[in-house]
DNA sequence: TATCTGTGGTTAATCGTTTAGATAAATATA
DNA sequence: TATATTTATCTAAACGATTAACCACAGATA
């Protein structure tokens, strides 16, 4: 079945034919009501290829994922999808599969450099993709070791401070602030801080809303509550042993699966949660709600960042030239259970 | 740049330069250096959207998942990426996000019959695709929901009866009976099951297989000791604290989130894991590694089911025809730390 | 009446490949 | 030598859409 076969069944030409499929020019209402019913009855689909070869746009967006696995790019993917499917575009996905190896090792660099730009390259060459969203968890800033495309590219996650890449990210620095604000009104002045790896710029972010909230409080963070973690459990399990020496009242931990561990820790010490010690996550993955107390955490809207990203793609395919280049989607506090206000 | 713009650098015909990119007849040496020197410098890609139309391939497999957040489907999506990417195929991926409100309820299965066939019938029609992977998660038969098609499909992770789809998937009953051996050989006797709804095939085969690892000991399965709960965590600790009573020494919970719970019971009841009852998770997700102590548990070879799935999916483009139908991955189980033997 | 304008439709070129069939030259065979 | 075969290459027709350019006709305008 092809546009061709259509136009002869309806009598007429097959430019007549696609004026009525892409609603594009004036039919004669009589006319135009056969070609569709020719076209409803033969179930008549137009071949895609044939039209994207001519109009050279394939209503892809090329999806780059560092690594797919894991908590976060499958639910930025989640909200992409949705918006690019309502808007009739397809999602081609290149997960690059490089969570061990050659994520965060600057050694590895020039083969991560390789990787993707072979990556891009397929997308945009062969794949001929409309435009490239690449997901970013490391900390690295792809833009610098992109090669010059030409089609429009958002970082979605991790961000960027190049001029021609969009970005969408997170409240990184807001939400870590509305944490210590949080903890602070619930009466905590002893508050510990398990941070990431300080050259990450999250755990940088997230330090500098901590401090924020302290100075605007009048108050100081105090430096020997503060520890440098590594993301890992057991990274939180050994910092908090050695805090819970200094005796916070709450603990600040970066990242849930810290959090899970400086609970354990505590548990470990014989002290309750949050009757002693308060603690905080951060990320609300599945283990936040499975934890003993339930974990009070921040939720990151990835599917917003997701679908952000899919909407600020399909502006720059259709040249809708946006005059802000990075957009940031407001986190939330998820509270649970391991909070308490301190003078109960 | 075109292939005719390099045809004419070159000084020959647009066939000739086609002969030589695809290796596909014989062309003078020299002829054939000129021609790859010209692409070289002149950095021609072939434009594949223009190959598509006119091979009727587009090298691409498209990939529909019930819902891609979770930690089963982007696990078989890095496996199927990887297989696919080496061959030269792309993944073009539609998520039907469709985790709470369409899966596993009956009411809505129109809805769900309807949203599957839609997104078949655009990956088929409108993008093209060369095959369809279909990432299962639900406990439903895909095949007897899908409108018939003429292009390989290969069911990945649930199962089929079809005998027109391929499929692959795990050996739910076998692994299921290497656990039950396990807890056997390690000297337990009174072994409680929490399994999932046993109106869910992957609930009723690792019974199955339970049943039969009692059988082969000579032994035969308390009844009393098995409970049915519902993948949940909350559910493993309720039924959990019910068994109890009931002096098991060891647990098998059909996954982790359930095991979890159930450690979390045995605790709440002043007994120790696994000196006084073991457990026995399935899944090997994140949590099984962070639970105190660490949890022992069942790994699905997801990414293996992926590549097999690629694999298939692309056996069935080529048209080699492989007698089998369904392959089933073998999976393994992890020993960590909350299996202990009975007697010391 | 002659010319202009607008409307609905067709013709045919085009997008960038692949490939069947034609052609010409070189080599083998009778 | 004449004919058949093989080999390397080219010509041109697809693939299935879109769309610029053109055309015929009707009604409006000078």
């Amino acid at each position: 079945m092809t546009i061709k076969e259509i136009a002869r069944l309806a009598g007429v030409s097959t430019a007549t034919v696609s004026y009525v499929i892409n609603n594009t020019k004036n039919v004669l209402p009589e006319k135009r009501q056969r070609i569709l019913d020719v076209i409803e009855q033969s179930g008549y689909q137009p071949n895609h290829i044939a039209k994207s070869l001519r109009v050279k746009k394939t209503y892809t967006i090329g999806v780059l994922a560092e690594d797919i696995r894991g908590f976060t790019v499958p639910a930025i993917i989640n909200g992409l999808t949705e918006y690019a499917e309502k808007e009739g575009y397809y999602i081609l996905l290149n997960d690059l599969r490089m969570m061990e190896n050659l994520l965060n090792r600057y050694d590895m660099i020039g083969q991560y450099k390789d990787k993707v730009n072979k990556a891009i390259s397929l997308l945009l060459h062969r794949a001929m993709v409309d435009a490239i969203i690449y997901i970013g968890m490391s900390d690295r800033d792809i833009t610098g070791i992109i090669n010059e495309i030409n089609k429009p590219l958002v970082i979605a996650y991790s961000t960027t401070n190049d001029s021609y890449a969009r970005s969408v990210t997170y409240d990184n620095e807001y939400i870590s602030r509305n944490v210590i604000e949080h903890l602070l009104e619930a009466g905590h002045r002893r508050i510990a801080i398990i941070t990431g790896p300080l050259n990450t710029s999250p755990a940088c972010m997230r330090m500098r809303g901590a401090e924020k909230a302290f100075a605007e409080a009048g108050l100081e963070l105090d430096e020997a509550l503060v520890r440098h973690g590594d993301w890992e459990y057991n990274s939180g399990y050994i910092h908090a042993i050695d805090l819970i020496k200094a005796r916070p009242t709450a603990i600040f931990a970066m990242n849930d699966l810290m959090a899970a561990g400086a609970i354990a820790a505590i548990h470990h010490a014989k002290l309750r949660v949050p009757d002693d010690i308060s603690v905080f996550g951060f990320d609300n993955r599945e283990i936040a709600s499975l934890l003993q107390p339930k974990l009070t955490t921040v939720e990151i809207d990835l599917k917003g960042i997701g679908s952000t990203a899919a909407q600020m793609a399909l502006k720059g395919i259709r040249g809708e030239s946006s005059p802000e280049c990075c957009r940031v989607i407001p986190s939330r506090l998820i509270l649970r259970e391991t909070v308490a206000p301190i003078n109960i």
